[in-house]
DNA sequence: GTGAATGAAAG
DNA sequence: CTTTCATTCAC
């Protein structure tokens, strides 16, 4: 098949050879989710990505993940005068989607943790963010995933037609230069450039990579703006020289794959001993502590102490939250017609609405009234391909709006609320009313306390199959009878019926078997309507009858 | 099936 | 140019 130029497939597709169905304008099918009303569908947000996230790289973890998908991807044909790194595009040229590494980049660059006067250079930016996002705890690195999975399903939504064509755009100007090739060319230039090179320009690109690194520690350490700058001059006018080169080294092992253990990451973090005045003295972390903090690997109740070193000991990077929702992106959705009947709201009063322009499918086959273990299998499976499948991430809420720093405030709300003041009366140790996340805390229902689900608990069940051909990716694990959607660890569990619950407000939940129940998927029995809700909400509304019938 | 190539952001 | 990652393409 000839090659396609990647932006002229979508609007102008009627030389369209590759069978793809033509070009739709992000048909809207009107499939409405609902929500509890303290939920606040993300697409609602403010995140901007033009605008830098709130408290962001505080201590020293990253800002949380802004929102790319929405502003990122503006109304369908507007995609236009996007400006990829200063090429001018044609405008119907639909740019991909960001990955997780792109989309950190984006915003540590927006956040301006790195002074224009101590790097300005955005090649050299790029190595040192990738040296900085190598540290990144798994955590915080799953916030960026989760944010690139969002721009993947927006930018899916939006183009779902819309296919990745490495090459297209190379081969149109080799067309046009008619040398020998682009890819060649760049292929050949960087070896050459590496092979290359005396021994004097390698030194000196020694000296700027160990720059980077220094930069890069220093980040790790949580100096930013003049006070990162203030350590780097320190460390560049010779005061802790030697120190940086060990640091340099011990950076470099770590790019070569993570090796070496734990005690090896901090070794050489010094320069943060040498204020440049008396106020940046005080941000100084005593070595020690920072050492405890950063492998601290027990549970982090707040998600903002998490693990960060430079020598990753473990594997934890090497299953990549993306990876457990693989699957062809830039595919076509499977287009999936929704009877418009089926296309209302359902779930009543305390919920509010949101739309979703999200294909959709016949509802749950689950049943309503039982769901019997031995037949939870094919159960779930069917709910998950008829319901599940279709849960969008857009149907997460947001954070709390409670000031909350902005890693509280992501889509999806991995960490959940920062402060257990919220109690419901009914639900001691249950904190958090407004966010139908993961719970940084043990919940407890009455006898049952539900363990903590941190990510990396989350994590370790990932699934072992991966179905795709859905709006949004599905596994589901045989083994455990246990199901993910992009929501990884909310949608796993058994599938409930509730009879005790007033129709049509809630007739399935998933709960969350790993984890406890503090996630809850609920759809309506008449629509595809999907909301995600919140154990202590239906405990609150409902009573003992919900934990009742899990024999809590 | 594997590895190379491309391109997503930025200036 | 430079990074990482996802995706496609050429063997």
């Amino acid at each position: 098949m000839p090659a396609i130029r990647e932006h002229e497939l979508y609007l102008n597709d009627v030389d369209d050879d590759d069978g793809m169905p033509p070009l739709v304008d992000n048909p809207n099918s009107s499939m409405t989710f609902t929500f509890f009303t303290d939920m606040t569908p993300i697409t609602a947000l403010s995140l901007d990505p033009t605008v830098p996230c709130e408290s962001s790289w505080d201590n020293p973890a990253p800002a949380s993940p802004v929102d790319f998908a929405e502003s990122e991807y503006p109304a369908t044909n507007q995609t236009a005068d996007r400006v990829s790194h200063g090429k001018k595009r044609d405008a119907s040229y639909i740019p991909r989607p960001p990955n997780a590494f792109i989309l950190f980049r984006s915003s540590f660059i927006r956040s301006q943790q790195v002074p224009e006067k101590v790097e300005g250079n955005h090649s050299t930016l790029s190595k040192i963010i990738g040296k900085y996002w190598k540290t990144l705890p798994r955590e915080e690195r799953e916030i960026w995933e989760a944010k690139a999975l969002v721009a993947q399903a927006e930018h899916r939504k939006r183009y779902p037609d819309w296919r990745f064509r490495p090459g297209a755009n190379a081969l149109a100007k080799l067309k046009v230069k008619d040398g020998p090739g682009i890819a060649n060319r760049r292929r050949s230039n960087q070896s050459t450039k590496k092979s290359r090179g005396d021994a004097e320009s390698k030194k000196k690109n020694k000296s700027k990579d160990e720059r980077c690194s220094m930069i890069a520690d220093l980040l790790v350490e949580g100096k930013t703006g003049a006070e990162l700058e203030c350590a780097l001059r320190n460390w560049e006018n010779g005061i802790g020289r030697e120190v940086g080169a060990v640091k340099g080294a011990v950076n470099r092992e770590g790019e070569d794959g993570f090796e070496g253990g734990d005690e090896g990451g901090w070794g050489g973090a010094l320069p943060s001993t040498i204020a440049c005045d008396h106020h940046h003295m005080e941000s100084v972390q005593p070595l020690e502590d920072l050492y405890h903090s950063t492998h601290n690997t027990e549970l982090n109740i707040d998600g903002r102490d998490q693990p960060r070193c430079k020598t990753p000991p473990d594997d934890r990077f090497k299953v990549p939250l993306t990876a457990m929702f693989k699957r062809s992106l830039s595919a076509p959705a499977t287009h999936v017609d929704v009877p418009d009947h089926r296309r209302h709201n359902s779930i009543a009063s305390n919920f509010s609405d949101v739309t979703s322009d999200a294909a959709s499918s016949p509802p749950s086959l689950c049943s309503p009234s039982t769901f019997p273990s031995d037949q939870y299998e094919d159960h779930s499976i069917a709910v998950y391909n008829d319901s599940m499948g279709h849960l969008s991430p857009l149907v997460l809420p947001s954070g709390l709006g409670d000031g909350s720093p902005a890693r509280w405030n992501d889509p999806y709300n991995l960490f959940g609320a920062p402060s257990p003041t919220a109690l419901l009366p009914n639900c001691p140790g249950l904190s958090y009313v407004n966010s139908p996340s993961v719970s940084p805390v043990d919940m407890s229902f009455g006898n049952y306390t539900f363990p903590s689900p941190t990510l990396a608990a989350l994590t370790a069940t990932k699934p072992q199959n991966i179905s795709a051909g859905l709006d949004y990716p599905i596994t589901y694990d045989t083994q455990s009878y246990s199901s993910y959607s992009a929501l990884k660890g909310w949608a796993d569990g058994q599938c409930a019926s509730f009879d005790t619950l007033p129709e049509p407000l809630v007739q399935h939940v998933f709960v969350n078997q790993h984890t406890g129940a503090p996630a809850i998927y609920e759809w309506s029995p008449f629509d595809d309507t999907v909301c995600v809700g919140h154990a202590s909400q239906l405990h609150n509304a409902f009573e003992s009858s919900y934990f009742d019938s899990f024999g809590y």
